[in-house]
RNA sequence: GUGGGUGUAGCUCAGCUGGCAGAGCACCAGGUUGUGGUCCUGGGGGUCGCGGGUUCGAACCCCGUCACUCACCCCA
């Protein structure tokens, strides 16, 4: 009869042992650079927020199924984050009087949401996220398509490995009302049924269509222009031509940013123009690796001021899944680059004042917690990827040395303890 | 929320018609008391996911349940 807790972390979550967290590091630390590189700062923040901030923008789906909620001891209806944007707009909206606006901002957090979790999708995942608020120019978008694909050159993917469509919910609203002659008030309704288009067969859609209220002669205009791409924006007001950002793009030197796809909608309700899915182009892995757009209104959840603002979320899971399936995640780096191994108990002190010279000359090097046998140790070093080691015995350390020796070649040679460093360093130059 | 697949050692898995729970790798030790990778020898490790049922006897059959996983829905 045991009564022992299981060790599995909890469903959807993940323990991160260091060999992972190692291929991680190096990935993330890519994409801070980029940030920081465009004057990105860092931020963050709390994993609890009021549950009321998703409830208003974020969707019916994450708010009604996917959020984790609980009460406080002071009856306040809290919700662990779903995803960063709304509260980058809080924490922007109450600081604003002191930020000097437009803004650069980026963070790496974890969010939660309630959901089954299969490939590309768990219940706890990690995310980049890079927004600027403050301005409405078209240069904030296309700063942002910056990031985006700088990142992926980051972490070693080509242009060939995915593609970034885009649409603007201006453009599509325009379609909607004035091309196919859908209400306003069904707008909402049918972009959803458009978010679905390429996932459902042809007859489904045409069925949802006229539940929602379309004829056929609607459908078909629909149809029509959704498929022509690019051609259709001729066929739209100059006003509305004016107004969207993408449209801007698109006539701009920064066109190649982009795709345009109109079938690109998201989910998430806060956006108000330009919206942009990441695609793995590898039919392996052929989904939607992250997306984002411009949101210009959500500030006004929580003040009067108008800031708008436009940015992306970058999720770990989907991520790695496209490294892994491009053959671009990195190795695990090595414990140590030298391991100093004393022969007996008694030489453990001098190993470790070698170990602290080695470190100075910029080395990761370590001593043994256990003194065993030496050929145990310099087994365990080989493991841990070290380099290099320095051997501490009684017949060289009697006459102030010690012996260095090459892991990959096995040559080694006995040098003064005090030119340990510099011995390590002839070996890493010639190799 | 719906449907399929899989749960046996740390890992990958085998286990026939129900009859003593296994292999490889990994780990530890010894061969070699100061020299890794190769080799040899030995060793530690198991609620067979969990609970119930059938049976003289269950890893195996039946029921339930949980977990993992894939697809769908939806989404990042």
């Amino acid at each position: 009869m045991s009564d022992y807790l299981p060790t599995a972390p909890y469903r959807g979550t993940r323990d991160f042992l260091p060999a992972e967290m190692s291929v991680r590091q190096q990935v993330f630390g890519r994409l801070y650079e980029v940030a920081e590189s465009r004057g990105f700062l860092r931020y963050d923040g709390p994993v609890l927020e009021s549950a009321e901030i998703y409830e208003a923008k974020s969707g019916r789906e994450i708010a009604d199924l996917q959020l984790y909620t609980l009460t406080d001891r002071g009856g306040r209806r809290l919700a662990l984050r779903p995803e960063m944007t709304p509260s980058v707009a809080r924490i922007i909206a109450g600081n604003a009087s002191t930020l000097q606006f437009p803004v650069r901002w980026y963070c790496h957090v974890n969010c939660h949401r309630y959901e089954r979790p299969q490939r590309g999708r768990v219940r706890e995942h990690w995310q980049i996220n890079a927004d600027i608020f403050g301005s409405d120019s078209v240069n904030a978008d296309i700063e942002i398509l910056g990031v985006v694909h700088d990142m992926m050159a980051a972490v070693g993917a080509t242009r060939d490995m995915y593609v970034l469509r885009a649409n603007d919910r201006v453009l599509l609203e325009a379609i909607l009302t004035r091309i196919v002659g859908i209400p306003e008030e069904r707008v909402r309704d049918v972009s959803g049924l458009i978010d679905r288009w390429e996932k459902a067969p042809r007859d489904q859609v045409r069925a949802d269509a006229a539940e929602l209220g379309l004829d056929d002669a609607q459908f078909d205009r629909l149809e029509a222009a959704l498929k022509a791409g690019e051609d259709v924006l001729p066929e739209l007001p100059a006003d509305v031509l004016e107004r969207s950002n993408l449209a801007a793009i698109m006539r701009s030197d920064a066109k190649d940013l982009v795709t345009y796809d109109p079938l690109i909608v998201r989910a998430f309700e806060y956006y108000t123009s330009t919206v942009f899915e990441v695609f793995d182009r590898d039919p392996a892995n052929n989904r939607s690796l992250f997306g984002g757009g411009r949101y210009d209104d959500l500030t006004g959840l929580f003040s009067g001021q108008r800031i708008p603002g436009v940015g992306f979320g970058m999720g770990d899971v989907t991520l790695f899944d496209f490294l892994g399936t491009h053959g671009l995640l990195p190795e695990p780096r090595p414990e140590a680059d030298v391991a100093v191994i004393p022969v007996s108990d008694d030489l453990l002190a001098p190993a470790r004042g070698v170990a602290t010279d080695l470190r100075k000359a910029g080395w990761r090097a370590t001593t043994p917690i256990e003194v065993r046998k030496l050929g145990k140790e310099i087994a365990r070093a080989d493991k841990a990827g070290a380099r290099a080691i320095v051997i501490i015995g009684p017949a060289e350390w009697a006459e102030g040395n010690v012996t260095v020796r090459d892991m990959a070649s096995g040559d080694q040679r006995t040098v003064p303890a005090e030119s340990a460093a510099r011995a390590v360093s002839d070996l890493a130059d010639h190799p």
